[in-house]
DNA sequence: CCACACTGGCTAACGCCGTTAGCCAACGTC
DNA sequence: GACGTTGGCTAACGGCGTTAGCCAGTGTGG
């Protein structure tokens, strides 16, 4: 938790006004048209006005990864705490925010920044696995592989994403103190 | 197989230049660099005169994805075909081609155009875990998760990498065959 | 042998992008 | 009431993908 408090929205005033516009518009038309002009036109402001608030792009991009994890994490808690439901939260989260997905999970991140949110988000998968930390990363990295070839569309058409998920993650959460090296 | 030759480059022979300066664009420089201005002026060439050879500059892309598909497809059957295995080649191949990695297999694609040498490519993780599809599907999410959440430094600092590897191949090559649903 | 179409270059330009420079009105403060 | 700060503005730059339109060379059919 340290001393950047999650539940209180981040920046200042006219900062959450930009990444609010800016969610507005990543949410409804996609990553493309999230332009400084497009979110200055959206507060009723010319694009340049945005650098009196905001030394750069990026920035938006990071309040929007903070903000787009921050929800994630609490979407992951909103359910059962089974692995298979925290991995089924994970994925329909994903599916239905896929914009938000996207600015959560890919792109580098800077870990001062976003390392608090990004654990809490990273969590409940933890504890779904009962603290092998290893083996929880691990499912943390299959829930994020299956959903970013989902959609990006790299499955055949036909294919029982479903069953893949169901396989995949009653694999990773098995209990494995039978099998040698 | 089918009737497109993986074997034989694809397209045009000015098509094929124009890849080919594409791709050491890519690989010295980045994603970011790979303009239509930058890859003409490797021809020595204008911008503009490309267009006579390509309608767009996705279709660079597409014939970009389709040479890093194939090449990673190779490289993951240079080495041995137990899952240990496959998954090293496949993480190391990719953190050592990582723009390449990128251009195969993020970014929505094409079924037609590409899905023969996107299975190429899987195969061997198919055979990896003895042909059972939906655990060979997991696994490739897996490993892509990983190697997508290493590339784009989500872990944190120090994380033993191999580690969740290990944990993570070793669990989904298990024998499953006494655990009940 | 020449007309002609096609191929593959070229320049100029358009509308977008992020961003900088420089101007100015409103406002709070001493 | 002068004055610095805040937060707008317009103009502009260089880069992007892309289109339009021009033209030299080349090969081919009559």
């Amino acid at each position: 938790m340290s001393e950047t408090d999650r539940s209180r929205p981040v920046g200042t005033e006219r900062q959450r006004d930009i990444v609010a516009a800016a969610l507005r518009i990543l949410i409804s038309e996609g990553p493309a048209a999230v332009t400084m002009r497009r979110v200055a036109a959206e507060l009723g402001i010319q694009a340049p006005s945005l650098y009196k608030h905001v030394t750069d792009k990026g920035v938006v991009e990071e309040l929007l990864q903070q903000h787009a994890m921050a929800e994630f994490g609490v979407a992951l808690r909103s359910g059962g705490r089974a692995p298979r439901d925290v991995a089924a939260a994970y994925r329909s989260w994903a599916l239905q925010n896929p914009h938000l997905y996207e600015f959560a999970v890919r792109r580098p991140m800077r870990h001062d920044a976003i390392g608090a949110t990004e654990q809490f988000a990273a969590e409940p998968l933890i504890e779904a696995v009962g603290g092998d930390r290893d083996r929880a990363l691990a499912l943390l990295g299959l829930a994020h592989g299956l959903v970013d070839l989902e959609l990006n569309d790299h499955f055949p058409r036909g294919t029982d994403i479903d069953a893949i998920w169901r396989a995949g993650v009653d694999a990773m959460a098995a209990d494995r103190s039978s099998t040698p090296t």
